[in-house]
DNA sequence: TTCTTTAGTTAGTGCATACTAACTGCAAGC
DNA sequence: GCTTGCAGTTAGTATGCACTAACTAAAGAA
C-alpha cells in the first residue's frame, strides 16, 4: 500500500490543516472538485475530466472517464467524496477540509512564485500545480507570513481561510459590463497562458481599472480601455473576466 | 503507463537541465545515489536502503531490499543506472545528469526555505525533499537568481553546477582536528533534526569559527568552543562535522 | 414511441511500486 | 572444509492508477 501513512505534523497555527497523507492524484481531484464548486458547476465525472485536463503538472494524465470513475470510487471508499444518485460528486466534510487546504496552498504558491520569486504571471498557475503538493503545514505558515497574509491569488481568487472579504459592489463579467463605466478587475482566468500574456500586456489584472469602450455584440467583440491602452476582446474571453465597480 | 511523457521544457539558461519526466521514486533514488557517491560510500542496495530511510518526505516508503532491487532493475531498464557485477550501482551518464539536477534543486530548495522563507534550519532538509520534485527549470532559474547564485546549501554542501570552488586548505572532520587551532566549519549533517537544533544553538554552522578545546578519546568526547559558547560532542557526531583551517 | 446520442459505469488489463517469504552465494569463524 | 550469517535476489502478491472496449441509462431527435 502506498497510502496509509499517518503523519502527525499539524500546523502550529490557525489549526487549519490536518494534512493527512493522501496521494497526489487524490489531491488533484480534491482541488478540482473544490474549484468546480467555486465556479458553481455541477461536479460530475465529465466536468472533472475537463478540469483535470487543464492540470499540466505532469504525472500520468488521468483524463478518461473510466479513470475518473475508478478514482472517485477509491476516494469514496476513503471518505473523501460521496457519489450521489444524480451522478454528482460531493465532498465530504473531511474531503472539504483537505480540498480547502489544497486550494489554499495552490494560491499561496501562486503568490509566492510571482511576488517572491518574480516568476512571470502566466506561468504561476502551472508551477503552483506542482508546488501545492510539496508544501507542508510548517512551510505554509512561513510562506503566508512572508507574503503578509494575502487574501487572494494573483488572479484575484480568494485564498480559503485567509479572511478574504469580497469587495463591495456586485461582481459581473466584462461581457455584462456597461459601456463607458469604470470597473475594477476582480479576477481573471488563470490557466490560459497565451491569454494571460496578453492580459499582462494590457494590464487586465486584479484591481486595475478597466472600461468597456464599445460592445459590439453582433461582431462578438468588446473593446476595452485599460491603464495601458485599448484593445478588443472576444465575448468568450470577456465572459471569463470578472469586474466590479471602480471605487 | 505512468511514465512516458516527453516534456520539452528546457531551461533557457546554462543548459544544465534536460528535465525528463521520471517518477518521483526514481528521482529519490537518483538523488540518493548521487549523495552516496559524494560521500564516497559504496552504492549498494543496502546503502541505498539506509539512505532512503532518511527521506521522510512521505510517499510509500520503499525501504526493503526487495523493493530496491526491483526499482533498480526498472531504472536500469530506463538507462538511469547500471548494475555492476560487484552488486554496486553506478549512475549512467544520463542518470548522472538527472541526479545532479535533483541535488541542485534539493539544495536550492534548502536555501530558499531558509534564506527566503525563514524556515528553521533543522526543517530545511525535509522540506527540500518534497520541493525538489516540484521545481521546474523555469522556477529553478528564478530561485537561483533570487538567491544570488548560491554555491552551497545551508549545510555547506556544494550545489552542483553552481561554480562552487572548494575553499583552500584541507578539509577534515572535527574528530581529526587539532586541539587549540581555529577552524571554519565547512559542512554539517543535515538530516538529524535534533542534532541540528543543537548545532544552531551553538552556531556550529558553515563558515562559523570553531575550536577544539579538548579531545578526550577515552571518554569519547570532544569539547569545542564556538562564537556562542563551549560544549561537548561525542566522537560519532564530531566525525560528521567537517571543518577547514580558519583564515 | 422508437432511435440515437451522450454520459457514465463495468470489465478486463497493464505497469509502477510496495510487501513477505523463500532462496542463493559469499565471507567469516571454527 | 563445513557452517553460519548477512546481503541481496527471486517469487509471489497487493494496491494505486492508468487505459480500451463493451455495456447501460437517460435525454433528445425523428
Amino acid at each position: 500500500m502506498t497510502n496509509p501513512r499517518n503523519d502527525s505534523q499539524g500546523s502550529s497555527e490557525t489549526g487549519l490543516t490536518a494534512h493527512e497523507r493522501i496521494s497526489q492524484v487524490a489531491e488533484n481531484y480534491l482541488l478540482s472538485l473544490y474549484i468546480l464548486g467555486e465556479e458553481g458547476l455541477r461536479a460530475t465525472s465529465g466536468q472533472l475530466a475537463e478540469y483535470i485536463r487543464t492540470i499540466p503538472a505532469g504525472e500520468g494524465l488521468g483524463t478518461t472517464l473510466p479513470s475518473i470513475t475508478g478514482m472517485l470510487r477509491r476516494m469514496a471508499r476513503e471518505g473523501l467524496v460521496e457519489l450521489t444518485s444524480t451522478k454528482e460528486v460531493k465532498l465530504t466534510p473531511r474531503g472539504t477540509v483537505l480540498a480547502e487546504g489544497m486550494v489554499r496552498r495552490h494560491r499561496l504558491a501562486e503568490r509566492m512564485v510571482v511576488d517572491l520569486l518574480g516568476l512571470e504571471l502566466h506561468k504561476a498557475h502551472e508551477e503552483a500545480h506542482r508546488l501545492e503538493h510539496a508544501i507542508s503545514p510548517d512551510l505554509e505558515v512561513k510562506i503566508r507570513e512572508r507574503l503578509g497574509n494575502p487574501t487572494t491569488c494573483p488572479f484575484g481568487r480568494p485564498i480559503p481561510g485567509s479572511g478574504y472579504v469580497p469587495p463591495p459592489g456586485p461582481r459581473l463579467t466584462l461581457e455584462q459590463a456597461d459601456t463607458g463605466v469604470d470597473y475594477s478587475v476582480d479576477r481573471v482566468p488563470e490557466e490560459d497562458t497565451e491569454l494571460l500574456r496578453f492580459m499582462v500586456e494590457l494590464t487586465i489584472l486584479p484591481d486595475r481599472k478597466i472600461t468597456v469602450v464599445e460592445a459590439s455584440r453582433h461582431r462578438g467583440v468588446i473593446t476595452v480601455r485599460t491603464e495601458t491602452g485599448e484593445d478588443a476582446l472576444g465575448y468568450g474571453v470577456a465572459a471569463r473576466i470578472w469586474v466590479r465597480p471602480w471605487v
